[in-house]
DNA sequence: TACACTATCTATAAAGT
DNA sequence: TACTTTATAGATAGTGT
């Protein structure tokens, strides 16, 4: 290329290495937008300056392949966190409404017997109010069978 | 390049395509190695054939440039997947517990109330087995209040 | 930094093996 | 399919502006 052999390695010359970057950048996008077109190929390429600049190129569908790998992490786990909440709210276990079912049968049967045997009121509201510290139990239906892909 | 210009579009013969392609597939690389080299950049490299045949170059730290997004997708689904399921563990609402103990208290409560006035057994086990339909309600605590990025 | 220029080097299209 | 050859198109290093 041009006048002299060049040598693989690192160039020294900091005004050098910045002018041969920017030349060969281009060329390097050049090309690869060539053989995507030119070969119905698909190309993704990114290229980051010593200082940190990005530089990209690629085919339709790529378009997360420049982003910033930090950036797109936090993308998918914003996206993530979303479809969870929406998720859970389709869980609505069984096991949850059921509980909450049979306790509203529960309390309203005690209801009745309270009156039928004249418990104080006051036993009852000690009930409404327990402070709860039981060992807790797993959900009957584990997450893992949450077919997520679909969401997605 | 060699003989007779080049246009740039999709080469229509196929031989010569993937002929093509395989010549510039090479160049591309070597160019992207030398302008890492001489330029001290960082690269990131990746061509799909039209059979989806995967090339790549890149430098140090971009292994994962190179994976098919499928994959990458469904690795990081699968990562999801059993981070939310320990997750989910962890959550163990409040409300879940809550009812479960106030249930075994209204129980026991109904219990003994049903041994005071001689209730026939029959009624306790239709509350037992009742079949659950109420509206569901939601979780107390959203999942949108895991910080989920500290368990990755 | 960004364009020109241009001598020279490199890549590669086409064709042969 | 994969090399080899070879004519030529294309890329670019060095140099100015």
């Amino acid at each position: 290329m041009g006048r002299g052999r060049v040598q693989l390695k690192r160039i020294e010359n900091k005004i050098n290495r910045q002018v041969t970057f920017s030349k060969r950048r281009s060329g390097l996008l050049k090309k690869a937008h060539e053989i995507s077109v030119l070969c119905d190929a698909d190309v993704g390429l990114i290229v980051f300056s010593t200082k940190g600049k990005l530089f990209e190129y690629a085919t339709d569908s790529w378009h997360y392949m420049g982003e910033d790998l930090d950036s797109l992490r936090l993308k998918e786990l914003q996206s993530l966190e979303h479809q969870l909440d929406t998720s859970l709210k389709h869980i609505r276990t069984r096991k949850d409404k059921a509980l909450q079912e049979q306790n509203n049968l529960l309390a309203k049967r005690l209801k009745e017997k309270e009156k039928e045997s004249s418990v104080t009121r006051n036993q009852w509201e000690q009930v409404q109010s327990h402070e709860l510290n039981s060992p807790s139990f797993g959900l009957r239906q584990p997450l893992s069978s949450l077919n997520i892909r679909n969401v997605i």
